[in-house]
RNA sequence: UGGGGGAUCGUCUAGUGGUAGGACACAAGAUUCUGGAUCUUGCUACCGAGGUUCGAAUCCUUGUCCCCCAGCCA
């Protein structure tokens, strides 16, 4: 975990259980849970309840359990919930021996509605789905009693038993809760606990028909595990009383307490779990860890760190007001964490060659280079440098803007870690008028320090040597959408054109070659670049930008 | 429309009757062999209207706006 001496965070929910821990209501006790349901990946939102969670149990020497919260068994599988359990790992957090399945509960959770039954507090209802919603009534209007409501408790539980053995066909009855057709919250006009459906479960297979309900299994699984502060998202606040209502039919003493933050938004991206799907299904994006996706498991394609992402969670803490985040502030908190760990490198993504006139043919050196200039402790490596040399396009201009302080006609430039170059002529071909290449004289007494006469150089460009440099494929990935909230239906409509580009005719430097896959670098003036996980291969790197380094000038050269 | 929540700098978030603070963003300067990093400085907020009080973001009244709930999803 996270090593910072920032004081330990404080928000509501904390408030909550000092309160508890003050009036000994839990006696003392804290247990959280991470009830993720497994039939997609975790994202930035889950990341923001992980920390939390567990975050708190670290902070209150209490437990976190990760619970698969599996009562529907379509769309759920085991990929799922080895996903789930990778990415929380790496995140760093460690659930011990302490991973729960809501599935492992069916028996429990069986004898729980039985008992509700037997205590004539639920009953079996033969209502159609389109017949519960018009029994259901409206916001303003009571609902109408089911006829299963009269049931005898003897007939209650036969049809039970008889809706677990298969007796009946799909959608043919539910077991509901008595509770309350005329209640103004709609959650409480007797809910349906079980319903039957033939889907085979990725765990249970075809041993269970009929699968609880949310509302009916989370309560009292989180009772089965003994959680005291049953933490979740907002528009669960509704259902508070719900959860409350079966817990205390059912369990005697100490109960859990459910408490409600709201869920994160971050622009430019979405993070709801349909769309997300949709854009994986129907290939917007190259999967779930697509470095474009705010999974988790994209993320750390992408090659953002889990310290970046704690950071993130503490940094934007825990409220109820609708929110959405700046990305910017993500990113931000990415390049804070690469800033320090990122060993520097230069490589060019656009390259334009540049001729050292005065620079021997076939000779060659090589510069120490600091693997990062604020920290010598990261050592250094040896950088070949010759007399052909690829510079980036943008760090030449013919006619310069104002305050350009790279190359341009009759301007000198630092070569970053090399020499002092001068710009004599360039050539271009004649058709398309494209700049082919760039002559130069190199200043062989600037090696190690400004000129001698006092020559102002303030430009500093990054370069690598053509004989030497390894050739990189480079994916530039840029937010997914345009618009900083696609939340309305025609998100599609707004998804960014340009979120991804792939840069093939790139050259890196040399110690680039044998990048390991997932290592992160800051590739000096351009931004952090992460070794893709998948594709790239020893000699033939393949790079993915994490974040753009910070850009000033970009800012001053748009302002005119 | 009934019920449940929420409104504080551009964004996120502190505050719980006593100087409205922090982070991101933004702006200016210093420094720099990364137009990065670092440092210094600045910037902007209590949803409205009444009231209580010596004093209100905080308490009261009232209004406005936003979010959630009518899946056999979670």
């Amino acid at each position: 975990m996270t090593e910072t001496n920032t004081p330990p965070p404080t928000d509501f929910i904390r408030d909550i259980i000092d309160e508890d821990n003050r009036t000994g209501r839990h006696d003392g006790r804290v247990a959280t849970r991470f009830p993720p349901e497994p039939n997609g990946y975790i994202h930035i939102g889950h990341a923001k309840s992980v920390c939390l969670n567990f975050g708190i149990a670290v902070q209150y020497g209490g437990t976190c359990n990760l619970r698969m919260d599996d009562t529907d068994p379509e769309g759920e599988s085991l990929e799922f919930v080895e996903s789930i359990m990778s990415d929380i790992r790496w995140l760093g957090f460690d659930w011990e021996d302490r991973l729960f399945y809501a599935s492992d509960y069916f028996e429990a959770l069986y004898d729980f509605a039985w008992r509700l039954i037997e205590d004539g507090k639920a009953y079996v209802c033969n209502l159609t789905p389109d017949e519960m919603r018009e029994y259901r009534g409206s916001f303003t209007e009571p609902g109408t009693e089911s006829p299963g409501r009269s049931r005898s408790i003897e007939e209650n539980l036969d049809l039970f038993s008889r809706m677990r053995a298969g007796e009946f066909a799909d959608g043919a009855y539910t077991l509901r809760a008595k509770i309350d057709m005329a209640s103004p919250n709609i959650v409480m006009r007797d809910p349906i606990m079980y319903r039957i459906k033939r889907a085979p479960h990725y765990r249970t297979g075809d041993e269970w028909v009929i699968y609880p309900m949310y509302d009916f299994a989370h309560g009292l699984s989180d009772a089965l595990e003994g959680i005291t502060h049953s933490i979740c998202t907002l528009e669960f606040e509704n259902n508070r009383p719900l959860y409350d209502w079966f817990v205390e039919q059912l369990i005697p003493g100490d109960r859990p307490q459910q408490i409600e933050f709201a869920r994160l938004n971050v622009s430019y991206t979405v993070l709801s779990k349909r769309r997300l799907i949709e854009l994986v299904t129907r290939g917007f994006v190259n999967g779930w860890d697509d470095p474009r996706m705010p999974t988790v498991a994209g993320m750390r394609r992408r090659g953002y760190t889990p310290a970046a992402i704690r950071n993130f969670a503490a940094a934007i803490g825990v409220a109820k007001n609708d929110n959405l985040v700046d990305a910017g502030l993500l990113e931000s908190c990415v390049r804070d964490d690469l800033n320090e760990t990122a060993h520097r490198a230069m490589a060019v993504l656009r390259p334009l060659k540049v001729v050292l006139d005065n620079y021997p043919e076939g000779r060659s050196e090589e510069f120490d280079c600091a693997n990062h200039p604020q920290k010598p402790e990261l050592g250094s490596r040896r950088v070949p440098f010759s007399r052909i040399l690829y510079i980036e396009r943008e760090d030449f201009e013919e006619i310069p803007p104002k305050k350009y302080k790279r190359l341009a006609p009759g301007k000198e430039v630092r070569l970053r870690n090399a020499y002092v170059i001068r710009f004599d002529r360039l050539v271009k071909d004649e058709k398309t008028g494209e700049i082919l290449e760039l002559h130069c004289t190199c200043d062989p007494e600037t090696r190690n320090g400004p000129p001698a006469d006092g020559r102002k150089v303030d430009g500093v460009i990054h370069w690598v040597s053509a004989e030497h440099a390894v050739p990189a494929e480079v994916r530039l990935y840029d937010r997914l959408f345009g618009i900083p909230d696609p939340a309305g239906e025609d998100y599609l409509d707004h998804l960014n054109p340009d979120s991804l580009q792939v840069l093939k005719g790139c050259f890196a430097e040399r110690s680039l070659g044998e990048a390991a896959a997932g290592s992160r670098w800051q590739f000096e003036r351009i931004g952090y670049f992460c070794a893709d996980e998948k594709d790239s291969l020893p000699g033939k790197p393949v790079f993915n930008r994490i974040v753009p380094l910070r850009d000033t000038w970009s800012k001053i050269a748009a302002r005119k």
